[in-house]
DNA sequence: AAACTTAGTGTATATTTGACACTTTGACAA
DNA sequence: TTGTCAAAGTGTCAAATATACACTAAGTTT
């Protein structure tokens, strides 16, 4: 009963990460999900009920940042993603309905244990990941979350929560120039903010209002081979940015 | 080893929730702290470096509020508190520096066990309370939060996180009325909110500002007895305040 | 009665927000 | 080659908001 320090690489059965991961193809706003297997193949019956987030067990030797990206990677091959914590979610049946027990008692040294978990998200550029499922994900996707199915344990909450908090960040900060392609056009940004805060904005106002903060610098490229006028493209200027983050971005949106 | 769900009342070795409990008294900020203390009396020696926040193991069977409620009850006293989650802890490291080791092994089954945290903040009126030491707290008290001494564990990051976590709220949301007296004059209102910004504010653009909103009430009363010219009472409307809080109440401080 | 302390009040300027419509550019189809 | 389509790009005005700023009022204390 006392060897809980003995193994340097041993999975703490009471606490797990889950990774919320939003895509953004500069058409909708996408969030990775897994379709859970047993190691003997597909849950059998309803496999509508068998997504979920990406997520599991933290090891005994690891922070939670650390845990929650080698899950990450571990079940989609995503790594080197910043991700931000932004809530715990720990209600005592959370893992224990009906529906979620066969399969943890297919994965789990202690299937019946009681786990909360502290929960991740980030919002990456959707073309630079191919996630190829690994571990216990039979099937990796981006789905539009306007199309999320019910997912496993409490995952909804947890995905709707990510999204809160996201719209809060977006909010206050500009999205961090890690998460956007090296250039991009005014008109992508515009709808990536659309997408998150389900708002529609007013192009010129939008345009003004970003222009203004000064961090983004006017590349001499423009799009090619648009069936319209091409749009030019932009970079963020990383100096500027790192001046503004810690101060209030404070972007409401003009709607 | 199995026996994991056995008991109804178990403690789970490896989660706690840590609560940072700041009160106003209308001078300054404090925070509310206990001194830790072994069942065998206070620990021998630097009993300045005893200082913690109220903070203890969960239950198997209780979620993360419940445990935040049940330990604050159980270490001070205070119950009934609004208390809200605004980040887990989970360094590897957080609980094993020598400094704290003596007092996990007096009061823990496993004191050697790999702990995260979850912790909460509130604010309170803190006349209101009185708090009183119990279980392993050999004290409590109110510490003004410039005179905070070095704490157990990793929780001065705690605090230091709380407070950003308190004063994103302010900006953001009216202070609940839940939070205030029944009724308090708009200096006091503003000394609440200064010390918590940390900036000083403009009293004339304050008071527009305030008012403004439409949440306030003036009240038939004045101070009493204050050797300069009395106050006006007030209160919140309680009614207007829940149509404005799930809106942007946006307070950005005007200095 | 004088001194002290905080309450309470208004205006003018600068900045920000938000509403709003037409022209430009290139690709593609007829 | 010409026309059509789709998104890019651009400016102004009015309203609301933010900010700076200084004196009088009302009680208590000495």
């Amino acid at each position: 009963m006392t060897s809980n320090h003995l193994q340097a690489v041993r999975v703490n059965p009471n606490i797990s990460t889950d990774c919320v991961i939003f895509g953004f193809d500069f058409e909708e706003l996408k969030v990775l999900l897994i379709r859970r297997e047993s190691p003997h193949g597909p849950l059998n019956g309803q496999d509508v009920h068998n997504w979920a987030l990406p997520g599991d067990l933290i090891l005994e030797n690891e922070s939670l940042d650390d845990a929650a990206n080698r899950v990450l990677q571990d079940l989609t091959g995503l790594n080197n993603i910043y991700l931000e914590q932004f809530r715990a979610f720990g209600d005592p049946q959370r893992v224990s309905r009906e529906r979620d027990r066969a399969w943890l008692a297919s994965i789990r040294e202690h299937p019946e244990a009681r786990v909360i978990t502290v929960a991740y998200y980030s919002l990456v550029k959707l073309v630079d990941f191919e996630p190829q499922p690994h571990g216990f994900a039979g099937a990796v996707d981006w789905i539009p979350i306007d199309e999320v199915p019910q997912l496993a344990f409490d995952h909804n909450d947890i995905l709707n929560s990510a999204l809160d908090a996201l719209k809060q960040r977006l909010r206050r900060r500009p999205i961090g120039f890690e998460l956007l392609p090296p250039k991009f056009t005014l008109g992508q940004l515009q709808k990536l903010y659309e997408s998150i805060l389900r708002v529609p904005l007013d192009k010129r106002n939008f345009r003004k209002k970003m222009l203004k903060k000064g961090i983004l610098v006017q590349l001499d490229e423009k799009q090619r081979g648009v069936p319209h006028k091409p749009a030019q493209y932009y970079r963020f200027d990383q100096e500027r940015y790192g001046a503004i983050i810690d101060g209030d971005f404070d972007f409401a949106p003009a709607v």
